[in-house]
DNA sequence: ACCTGAACACCGTTCAAGT
DNA sequence: ACCTGAACACCGTTCAAGT
């Protein structure tokens, strides 16, 4: 239902931008990515739909606002680590809290992604924590840099693997492992091995896997530093969120 | 020019599947993804653009099919491994593979991210060579899954980041460095520090860096497994306790 | 200053009509 | 069998017109 033409009175506020993401992120959240159309929106918004543009120059910039928005959260969500804090407690922290703002908005994982400048750019915003603990354990600005680009990049990954498997009905790998071990199982034995003995994917262990192992493999590089026993190991399980 | 409607010719034989997907690559390489419409298609084919609905059904599965033809091409540049060959390399071979194939599409590195049906399930047709070496190595079940979703996490991550840092005009990441560096040095002070240090990113190096660290981090799951010295630079840490 | 509505140049897709 | 062209229900965005 359009409210009446003409600039609105005093007392009824009309549009501002906080109200536009929100209605955005609603959509987006509960209806898709795709669903987000300035037309919609402006639905959503009970308003004319070009009455956006007075407050959003597009819908690009809407979109990159979006996902600035949602790092702004997840900056909220990492909480600093003290100077004497273990860098591998950072890393997990940082890729848990990474992890988790994804899952709250599966939807816009792929818009996050697309938008890389933004996504980077939110990403290095939260992580100054994160460098430091690693500066601080001896890695080298190089190896820094890299190893928080790995991180990053793993997370995305993940993150995005996690988002489009929850969008799919029925497991995909499990059509894939029941294709295997049918009639291919002959062409691909070592697949239909690994995954005919597993059960249902534990994505929580999977991901502290994949950490666990980036960090061994960064322990690696500094040999000095302690070994951590929760670096590797089967019953490891708190990077959930 | 659009041929003349009705039957082609016996001649001229018309259009065709292979046809299609030709020429749909030829506009996403050259002009982004999003130039890839059907009309847009259709004068590329120079032929109405609902012919191309006679031979593919939709748009949708026009591009898993492009995606398919693109790891149908990492399927050939993937050399399996021998039986007694180390796993690294075939993680690394994999890996580098994988990473070839997306530098030669960028412009597609998107969709294939978006279909993730159909890259997983790509992804995992080519490698069940790495699946052979990572059993042959030890790795149980379980841990060979895991240890294969992080290796394609990583290299989707990165891959991703590879590919939109094409796009964007001057490096985003000096754009960072130079507003860190400058009044903000002081909110940073980690990253300006990583970063400063850095000269021009290179790519092929953080690969690198990434790959071997995943690999260094998967060999300490296999403490018995010989040590390949390519794994990582210096010495690598004793086994695990 | 802020909202509106017609209009423009696009989309993907359906469907009856051509040969 | 294969191609065509009008048509439908959408898009994002511009712009003159309202109050």
């Amino acid at each position: 239902m359009p409210r009446r033409a003409g600039r609105p009175p005093a007392d009824q506020p009309g549009l501002n931008v906080e109200q536009i993401l929100d209605a955005a992120l609603r959509i987006v959240d509960r209806e898709g990515l795709p669903a987000l159309s300035m037309r919609r929106l402006g639905r959503e918004l009970g308003a004319d739909p070009m009455a956006i543009y007075h407050h959003v120059p597009g819908k690009r910039v809407l979109l990159t606002a979006l996902v600035r928005r949602v790092f702004a959260e997840m900056h909220g969500a990492v909480v600093p680590t003290n100077e004497g804090a273990d860098w591998r407690d950072a890393v997990r922290a940082w890729a848990s809290a990474y992890r988790g703002v994804a899952r709250e908005h599966p939807n816009l994982v792929l818009a996050i992604l697309s938008d890389i400048e933004a996504a980077t750019e939110g990403a290095l915003e939260t992580s100054e924590t994160l460098f430091q603990r690693l500066a601080d354990a001896g890695f080298g600005p190089i190896e820094t840099v890299h190893a928080v680009d790995l991180i990053v990049d793993y997370v995305n990954g993940f993150v995005l693997a996690e988002a489009s498997r929850r969008q799919v009905g029925p497991d995909d790998r499990e059509l894939l492992k029941a294709r295997l071990t049918g009639d291919g199982a002959t062409r691909s034995p070592a697949m239909a091995w690994a995954l005919g003995e597993l059960g249902d994917m534990d994505l929580n262990a999977e991901f502290d896997f994949g950490i666990a192992t980036i960090i061994a493999g960064l322990s690696t590089l500094m040999p000095l530093a302690d070994r951590d026993p929760r670096a590797l190991g089967s019953d490891l399980g708190e990077t959930e969120s």
